[in-house]
RNA sequence: GGCGGGGUAGCUCAGUUGGUUAGAGCACAGGACUCAUAAGCCUGGGGUCGGCGGUUCGAAUCCGCCCCCCGCUACCA
């Protein structure tokens, strides 16, 4: 990984369902994230895809009579098409079922046979054929002379497979060890002890192979057994980056990852089995794991008996992208999980979007197009309201750098939304509409100093709301190679005489 | 059960080396203005900071007990 170059992924979704909003804020934050480091003047490689493997999915191919990999193709594309809905602006969108992820998989997965790491032997437990998941003895009882799990009521019966193992047990003071050593490998702090916990109570050695179904990647060698799905999945964000060509520019570029995005659901396969397998196949693990929250209706998960499901696809169609993105990032706060309904998504357009934000370009723009022929020219003349507006605005903007390198995205967007509020402030307490006749020089000065704000602020939610303000700095014609964070190093965005463009209404209120 | 996080205004949350009248945004009410999407600005109402007890000159903040919510407690992902 080269210095100032920036890897993030969203997990690999399994396409066994309808994306639904979990897909879209996990894709989003990942998205809000790399754009913000391609502004911030770094090279970013935005990484997602599908995750194809499993019993799950041979079963429903079966289902619908068709191979496998056809079926795949079918339901991938959905989640690829999503990407363009939520305007997504990843690099590359990877498929475990393409031929480098198996190529990938395969080294890996040799590498770990060389190091000693994976090991032939027999899984034995209490099997459930309904749920199709193994149960510990303590999770088992004797009903009518059946044994059924505690868990699901379900029946079990004992079964011994076998199958390939990963030493995991032999890592846990080396995880212990990385974990201190890299006190953000796991973010928020919260999961970070959850995960540590987990590996101070002891690791026991990991199954790593199946040979109940066959839709997978052979294990080399031992084409009875498919390899088990995490092995596979993971290895995904190595292989878009061409592993196991490790000097591939790419893999030589980005590994190891700055980030991966994930829902806290499957962080123990990122924060332990992942570093553990790379730590064995002596591969750096990635920089960071971030485990944010799920997506609530109305305090209680959404799921489809309850008829609480806002369909993002839906929610796009009446409200816009701009407006679900900024939604899900403002109202989900970090790492936590976030409640969301109609009712407070129309609220949050309404007064940050429509009434804040977008108005304050509409006041401005409309009032140089009415009264400057769309023309501004600043002088040097600096007033104590200048200066108040431009120090409150450094002070919002001093930190933000570091909150985007924490993941806390919710101290961004108020930080911004605070340079809107003090701009609206701004312009009514200088009155410019006031000056129009007698004191030209001050007013330009004024709305000169407003479209700076604007720019900055627009630049600044230029990773959230990419749309709208690429229509604002299109407006101030803001070159492309400015559209970066280097005002946050005191410099100004535009120039001292500008000519704008008209700006039509950015965000409409919900009425 | 064990370990961890949390309970602050109607809603979402900020706020600990303990210290003046506990904060923000949204929502609500009133006011002055008019460039603007009846937007923006100003002012205001509203909180026994989960409960009880303790330490202290002083506690949302420290200690003890209790109540409630959430997460983790491995091979579905």
């Amino acid at each position: 990984m080269k210095q100032n170059n920036f890897y993030i992924t969203t997990p690999i979704y399994y396409p066994s369902g309808q994306p639904h909003m979990g897909h879209a804020y996990s894709s989003i934050l990942a998205d809000v994230f790399a754009r913000f480091m391609r502004i911030n003047n770094c090279k970013v490689y935005f990484l997602t895809g599908t995750d194809e493997h499993g019993l799950k999915i041979q079963k429903s191919a079966e289902k619908v009579g068709l191979d496998p990999l056809i079926y795949c193709d079918k339901i991938s594309k959905v989640f690829r098409e999503l990407t363009k809905k939520l305007n997504l602006s990843n690099d590359d969108f990877i498929r475990t079922t393409e031929k480098r992820h198996y190529k990938s998989v395969n080294d890996l997965w040799n590498r770990l046979i060389k190091s000693g790491d994976i090991y032939l032997s027999k899984y034995k437990g209490w099997y459930s054929v309904s749920d199709e998941a193994y149960y510990n003895d303590d999770e088992i009882i004797e009903k009518d002379g059946k044994k059924i799990t505690t868990f699901s009521g379900s029946s079990v019966e004992w079964v011994e497979e076998e199958s390939f193992f990963f030493k995991l047990s032999s890592w846990e003071k080396k995880l212990l060890e990385f974990y201190a050593r890299n006190e953000k490998f796991i973010l928020p702090v919260s999961r970070r002890n959850e995960v540590i916990n987990f590996v101070k109570n002891g690791l026991k050695d990991l199954s790593v192979s199946r040979t109940s179904f066959t839709w997978g990647i052979k294990v080399p060698k031992n084409h009875k057994h498919v390899i088990y799905v995490w092995l596979d999945a993971l290895t995904n964000y190595l292989s878009a980056l061409n592993y196991p060509n490790t000097k591939d520019i790419l893999f030589k570029s980005f590994w190891p990852a700055s980030v991966h995005i994930i829902g806290k659901d499957i962080l123990r396969f990122h924060a332990i089995y992942w570093p553990a397998f790379l730590l064995a196949a002596n591969i750096k693990p990635p920089n960071r794991v971030f485990g944010h929250g799920w997506i609530l209706s109305g305090d209680e998960k959404m799921s489809k008996s309850k008829g609480n499901i806002l369909n993002p696809q839906q929610i796009i169609d009446t409200y816009g992208i701009d407006q679900l993105r900024y939604y899900l990032m403002k109202e989900v706060s970090h790492g936590s999980d976030g409640n969301i309904s109609l009712k407070s998504l129309e609220r949050c357009i309404n007064s940050d979007l429509a009434n804040n934000y977008g108005n304050l370009c509409q006041r401005i723009f409309s009032f140089i197009k009415n009264n400057c022929n769309n023309k501004v020219k600043k002088t040097n003349k600096v007033s104590n309201s200048d200066k108040e507006i431009i120090k409150k605005t450094r002070e919002l903007t001093n930190n933000l750098r570091n909150e985007m390198n924490n993941q806390n995205l919710n101290n961004y967007i108020k930080a911004v939304i605070n340079i809107s509020f003090l701009t609206n402030k701004y312009i009514n307490d200088e009155e410019p509409w006031k000056l129009k006749k007698n004191n030209v020089e001050k007013m330009n000065n004024i709305l000169h100093l407003a479209l700076e704000q604007i720019a900055k602020i627009s630049i600044l939610f230029n990773p959230i709301i990419p749309k709208a303000t690429t229509k604002v700095l299109d407006a101030l014609n803001v070159k492309n190679n400015s559209r970066n964070l280097s005002f946050l190093d005191r410099k100004n965005v535009l120039a001292e005489k500008i000519k704008i463009k008209d700006l039509n209404i950015l965000f409409k209120k919900i009425t």
